[in-house]
Order: structure tokens, then C-alpha cells, then sequence
DNA sequence: CTGTTAGCGCTTTCAC
DNA sequence: GTGAAAGCGCTAACAG
């Protein structure tokens, strides 16, 4: 393979002369329109082959001058990683604006399926696309089925409705996720051939009706029981990802289980977890591990609290939102390996 | 905040409409040309600011029909992650074609500054811009200035040279990168909570010269110093990242360490250090830990030869170095956020 | 089915 | 100092 990449500034132009056809003619096959017939548009294919011709984007974007109104929804009273991704998506404004894309962010109860479904049945014919924190839900699944059926971009983003029809997932694979917590916790707390690691490990989780901390715990579960069977894995309590909730529930948690050795929480509100064991005395004595980077549990990272984190980065999947949604409906290719988004894991020294 | 993006379609003309000047004037004023009265700049800011102008990329790019030359200087007879950024960088010839840009790739011995200073000498003119593996050593920060000094865009890649006038570097915070690989291998040998770990920690490393390793080296004894004092490390082997001499040297260290404990690899060819244990029928018995994700270093993870890898993504640095590149030759902003290479850390479970 | 032509929004001469 | 006008490469009417 060569080492020389572009050299001749190639125009369709070029091409078309070269094929001895129109620029009409030539953009026509180059782009897969109809209207060409079957021998002509090969004397173009092969010209564009043996040039070695691609299209300037820039150009096509300027021509094509067509514009595009996208929407975000994402859940209401957002917890902090989820006004990240939003403030990460306006930090986009000149990119999306450089490619005439209106955004606009809607709020919603994500949670509630009545409202959700609702909220996307009134989207078609004011938007063009759009990128929603999935329920997975029957309700929902017809939802976005309806909206791809009435000819939307639709993705996923964060929290997956793999059944459904949506063109994309924005997000981590969070049965991946959840093994990697159960590593982690598995192998900081002794690795299994110096004789096993025993005691009981206390499982926080927010919901058990959002699929992708369903899928963290599945995960997380599968590891423990495979690998570290000396390891007793508590019932899972729900804090609804409220750091309150998750304090009171850990506070229980330390008084009833005199054997606790690690906690892991699933979802957000880590920093209640943090306060319940402070309070006992036992920061740094139990270990735990959370999942996404917030100012919140950054410090707790820092101070020992937690001893590894499992994140996904919210600016990378704003980003890749958006150039996917775009790529769906300006017919272009999406870049998979750009926009597989990684499972993070971040020790107090890799923190970014 | 609003949550609505991007509302309406505004351009140039817009501007100089409101302010009551030419579209070439408004240009002017927009890009920060010189030849406009302070008067007439300030009514030009005040129309952009009151209507939210944002010009349109593509239209500029089409415009600015300038093209450029970047070169991308990487060690020849690169090893494997080496030939990934390059196959990275290849992938990326659409995207460097829509912008003009015209990329060679030069392949020279890095190690051996007098060529790498005589490579880089023989560029501008040719080039507008160049991505380098640096040597940091006096006679490339010399050459490096001297690039800058004649007008061009520079950046570091992988490997930087700090003291050098390079205007970014593209790359992990190696310091980072070695503290991460020291708090794995401490944790995953035993917690300090639970009485020290003990026993003595092989480290093999390619080059003292190169800075990356040499900063991989520095935040790894760093932090077994400060909190794994159990711990011995032994003096760095030199394997100049080959599986073959890898294999040696650690064949060595097995017989002569009787209470080793643990390997720990600064650069490439850990396939050798995989190689040696299985020998020795030691492979997961003795922790491994080490960096970049190949298809070797993969196939160890999942046999459990290795623990961990600490890496950076290949892919991502291609894309970072390419969009800061043009950023720097055609006087765009740089986005810091989004140039942030992460050190990542990969287990078995969180393969990409 | 194919070709001609008028832009898309911005940059860049070249006059004034 | 300022403005008019000719493109950049591609798309999309509109003719033929």
C-alpha cells in the first residue's frame, strides 16, 4: 500500500470528461441516482475507479443545502452523567450548525412509558431524526418502530432498545460493563489463586426496569458466580440512582451484613455510598466501585473511596450522536470503529 | 441555557446586511483580516454577536481552495502498534481528500536522532505541516524548532518532546500511563489493607532513550514505592520492544528470581515475555501487565497470560493528529476536550 | 435518458 | 478602507 495519499486534486468535472458524459450524468452514478442507463453509468464507474476519484464533502454539503432538525431526548431532572451528554450536545452548536442541523433537547420522563411514548409519537413532521435514552419497553419499542416506519433517523443513546427498529446504539455494552466491575471487584480483593476471596458484596442499583443497568448487573453477576464462588453476592437494593435513597440503603446494608467486603453500584448516587460508609468508618476498609466520572465520584476516586470506576465518555457519545445521525440521513457511511463506544476503566491514576 | 440549537439559517450576507458594510468587509472583520477601520469592525462584531453568526464550514472550506501537504514521520520497521496508527492514518484518506490535504508517510529510523534530525531537515518545502515520533533529544528539539521557526504546523506523536516549540502533542500522559500499570499490578497481587504484598517485580522495558518508556518506568516505581513497599522491583531489562530478546531476558529473570511475582512491560513485544512463562509453565502464575492492544497482547488477555493492558487508542490518535494538523494550518480552534487521549486500561472483559 | 445552468455561502482578487 | 464580482466542486431544477 502506498504511502502517498491525495495527490491530484480530482473533480467530478474530471471524472465526467474523462468518462466523455455531462457533470449531470456523472453525479447522477456517483451518487446512485436514477436515471442513467446501465452502459453509461459503468463508462462512469470505471472512469471514477481508475481515477481514483471521491467527492469533496464540503462542496456536496454547500450544494446539497438542505437542512435538518434533530431532537435529544433525554430524561427530566437529569442526573449529573446525563447533563454532561446534554452540555456536551450544545458544545456542538457550531458543528451542527456548520452542517445546518437544528438540535433541540427535549426533556421527559424517560421512565414512564405513557409519557415517553407520547413524547415520540408528537415528533414526526417537526424533526427529521432522533436520538432518545431508550426505555426498553413494548410500548416504546412500538414508538420508535412507528417513527422509523414514518422514515426517521432514530438511535439509541446510553440506554438500548435492541429490538426495536432504531438504526443505532450510542453506548456502551453494559453486560461488558458489568463484567468488568466483577473483575475488578474480584481481583482487588485477592486474586483467586492465593486461596479464594470470601465475604458478601452489596449490590446498588437504580431501577431494575432500565436495561442497561439490568445488563451491568447481569453481568457483574456472571463473573462473581464463574469465577470468585468464595464471593456471596447480596440481593440487589434499588436507589432509584438518588444519593439519599442510596444512603439510607448502604447504612442497612453495613448494619445487617457483618461479612461486607465490596459494594458495586450499577448507576449514579454513588456519593451516598460514600457518605454511609464514611459515617461508619469504613472508607477505604469496604472496597467499592462505581460507574461514570462525575465531580462527585472523582473526589471519591481520589480519596480512596472508590477504588476503580467503569465509565463511558459522555463527550464521545454526544459527538458520535451526532455524526451518526447525521451519516443516517445524509446517506453517508458511518465509521464503526470511530464510533464503538469504549467501557472505561479509571483508577485515580488514569483519571482523565 | 436553551435547549433549542441553531435556529435560523443565518450567513455572511446576514451580517453585512445588519451592519451596513460589504460581504467582503464582513469577511474581513469575521476572519480577522487586516484592512478595516476599528469603526467598521466594531459594527460588524455587534451584528455577529446580536444575530449568533456562525460561518459555515463548508462553504469556507470550499472557498479557501488552498490546499496542503502534511508528512507523517513514524519509525520504519514500525512495530505493530506502529502499523496500526499508519493503517489508522490510511483509513482516514476521504477525510483528508474532502479537505485537500495531500498526507506522506516517512518512515525512518526514529531511534537514531542524526537521521531523524537530517529526515526533518529535508522537510519544509515540501510540507506544510508534520506529525512525528520525537526522540527527545537535543538534536530533534533542535530540528523541531527549526520547522516551527520556518513557518510550520508540528506536533508530537506517541512520544513527545516537550522542551521542543512543537505546537501540540498527540499522546498519553506516559507518567500516567506507568502509575496506572503500577496500582494494577499492586492491587491485583493483593491489597495493602490486607498486610503487604510481597515478592520481587520484573520489569522489562525497550529503550532507556525513548521517552515514553522512560516516563512508563518513572510513575510505575513511583507509586510501588510509595504504597506497595512489599514489593521489590527489579532493574529494568532492555528488550528494545523485540519478542526474541524479550523471551531471553525473562527466560533469565525466572531462573534467577525465585520469588518472582510479577512482570511488568513498558513498551511492545510482550508476546516474548508470554512466550518465556509458558515455558517455564508459569504463564498465570506470575501477574502480567502491559501496554497497547495487538493481536498478541489480545489472544494473552484472554488466556489470562496478562491481566491487564494499559493502551491508548491508535485510532483515535490518527484521527486527533489529523484534525489538529488542519486546525493549525488553517487557523482553526482546537477542540482540548475532544484531543484528549485517554491511557486506557483493557481486561479481558472489556475488550473493544 | 442526458445535458445546461443557476446557485449553495464563503474567499479572494481586483477595482475604486 | 471598502466594495463588486468571479469562482471553489457539487447538486438540483429545468430543458432537450
Amino acid at each position: 500500500m502506498s504511502n502517498q495519499l491525495n495527490d491530484a486534486p480530482l473533480t467530478l468535472r474530471d471524472v465526467a470528461a474523462a468518462a466523455g458524459v455531462s457533470l449531470a450524468t456523472a453525479d447522477r452514478v456517483v451518487n446512485g441516482r436514477p436515471g442513467v442507463s446501465a452502459k453509461t453509468a459503468l463508462k462512469v464507474h470505471e472512469a471514477v475507479q481508475r481515477l481514483g476519484f471521491r467527492p469533496l464533502a464540503a462542496a456536496a454539503e454547500l450544494a446539497r443545502s438542505r437542512s435538518w432538525r434533530f431532537a435529544v431526548v433525554l430524561p427530566s431532572g437529569g442526573n449529573r452523567f446525563m447533563m454532561d451528554i446534554a452540555d456536551n450536545i450544545r458544545a456542538q452548536a457550531d458543528w451542527f450548525r456548520a452542517r445546518r442541523i437544528a438540535v433541540e433537547i427535549v426533556e421527559t420522563d424517560v421512565f414512564d412509558a405513557d409519557r415517553l411514548a407520547a413524547e415520540l409519537a408528537g415528533l414526526p413532521g417537526r424533526f427529521d431524526a432522533v436520538a432518545l435514552v431508550a426505555l426498553d419497553h413494548p410500548r416504546i419499542r412500538a414508538a420508535i418502530d412507528d417513527l422509523v416506519e414514518g422514515g426517521m433517523a432514530v438511535v439509541t443513546l446510553v440506554s438500548d432498545a435492541p429490538s426495536s427498529r432504531r438504526q443505532h446504539y450510542v453506548g456502551i455494552d453494559n453486560i461488558a460493563a458489568g463484567r468488568t466491575a466483577g473483575s475488578l471487584v474480584g481481583r482487588f480483593l485477592g486474586p483467586p489463586r492465593n486461596g479464594e476471596a470470601g465475604g458478601s458484596v452489596g449490590i446498588v442499583t437504580g431501577s431494575g426496569s432500565l436495561r442497561d443497568h439490568a445488563e451491568r448487573l447481569f453481568g457483574f453477576g456472571q463473573v462473581l458466580a464463574e469465577e470468585y464462588p468464595g464471593l456471596t453476592r447480596l440481593t440487589p437494593v434499588e436507589g432509584r440512582d438518588d444519593p439519599g435513597r442510596n444512603r439510607d440503603l448502604v447504612r442497612r446494608m453495613l448494619a445487617d451484613t457483618p461479612d461486607l467486603v465490596a459494594i458495586y453500584n450499577t448507576g449514579e448516587g454513588s456519593v451516598g455510598i460514600g457518605e454511609a460508609l464514611a459515617e461508619a468508618g469504613l472508607a477505604r476498609k469496604i472496597l467499592c466501585v462505581g460507574h461514570e466520572l462525575t465531580p462527585a465520584t472523582r473526589r471519591m476516586l481520589l480519596d480512596g473511596t472508590f477504588a476503580a470506576l467503569v465509565a463511558q465518555d459522555p463527550g464521545h457519545e454526544a459527538r458520535s450522536m451526532a455524526r451518526v445521525l447525521h451519516a443516517l440521513v445524509s446517506g453517508q457511511e458511518i465509521v464503526a470503529a470511530q464510533e464503538h463506544i469504549r467501557v472505561q476503566v479509571i483508577l485515580r491514576d488514569n483519571l482523565p
